[in-house]
DNA sequence: CCTATAATTGAATCATAATTCATTAAAGAT
DNA sequence: ATCTTTAATGAATTATGATTCAATTATAGG
């Protein structure tokens, strides 16, 4: 019986984030993702059932860590929710900083996948989305997160500024430098413009 | 001579706006949005050269109004800088508030046209984008804004939580009313979640 | 009431690229 | 060494839907 060489699976998932980053997830051709990956266009098939399979194992995988990072983080009871909030902003960037492309892939092709999955493309997403509540719900209680704020409107407030923030950044990592941006989004989020 | 009957132009976009906000840019076809629009699938091309200057034309009418408003604000000498910041809050939400497809089209297609027209899609965006710097420039000036904050991350920050928050909205206008987000918005945007 | 011009039509064309599948290759089992 | 099973291939098939264009229709001017 021959035996798979390699790991073509994630070649062609590793392929195909540079590919729909730099073309966007509609233009990519898979025969693209195929060359890139060193497979032949067929093999996609081995191992996914189709193209949005693929963009489907990316946020899967992705939503998976970021919901593993934010609940370890969230169940540190050395940090206060505040310093809870900073290391939910750090997390974000620090997936994506050795990756732009995946960071394109973030924030650009989710609503896609949004839209035909009508019920949830990824549990982690959902998950995630739990975590945030939890750190929002401590901050409130322990007094340290004003009551004037509604908890699924901060949620959604600050995942996308990140996410327009990341994809600035990813558009040109180096004029617009991460720290900055950590250190600018940790002070709005926390203060506001108010002087 | 034969002469236009109606406004057929007009038509086509309106339709576009619904077809795109229901099944997404890619997957709308001309020929339902024809349909919708009373017209032959032949006469979409006598008013637009082609699906993506649909696109850019709904893109190009939308930021055109956000940035004449926002200028007219911005020149506006009554308003302080703060008032300046709620009341572009308000111009974004009021802009959607009549016409959620609309909405929706606005947070999810514009990331297609800006990949194909790497030189801007419609001058607009840039005039609106200056005219904010503007009214950041002057809460500095003035001492009402933080000197921590970069005016571009600022910008960039503000514009991703409107966005996803009027995606929520967008999907779902009655368990998220905009009265309350447009609240939370300011309140986050002036003094952040600190208590 | 003609005629010229422009608007409108929608079926036919055309391009693109996702997916399939018959074929070939490799590796473990006998 | 041969056989069997699964992996890998990539050319051919197929589906889709944007765009074109020859035919038709309506209006204004003469």
């Amino acid at each position: 019986m021959r035996t798979k060489e390699g790991d073509k699976g994630k070649d062609i998932l590793e392929a195909a984030i540079k590919v729909f980053a730099s073309e966007g997830y509609h233009r990519a051709k898979i025969s693209k993702i195929a060359e890139l990956a060193n497979v032949a266009t067929g093999s996609v098939y081995q191992y996914y059932n189709n193209k949005e399979d693929i963009l489907l194992n990316i946020f899967d995988s992705l939503w998976r860590n970021l919901y593993i990072e934010l609940k370890s983080l969230a169940e540190n009871n050395v940090l206060t929710p505040h310093e809870q909030i900073d290391a939910m902003i750090d997390l974000v960037f620090d997936s994506f900083n050795e990756n732009p492309p995946l960071a394109l892939v973030f924030v650009s092709e989710q609503h896609h996948l949004a839209r035909n999955n009508k019920e949830g493309f990824t549990d982690y997403y959902e998950k995630f989305l739990g975590v945030g509540e939890k750190i929002f719900k401590n901050g409130l209680r322990d007094g340290s997160f004003s009551g004037n704020v509604d908890m699924k409107i901060f949620r959604f407030y600050i995942l996308g500024a990140l996410r327009n923030l990341l994809t600035q950044w990813a558009h040109d990592p180096k004029s617009f430098p991460l720290n900055k941006i950590r250190q600018n989004v940790k002070f709005l989020t926390k203060n506001g413009i108010k002087k």
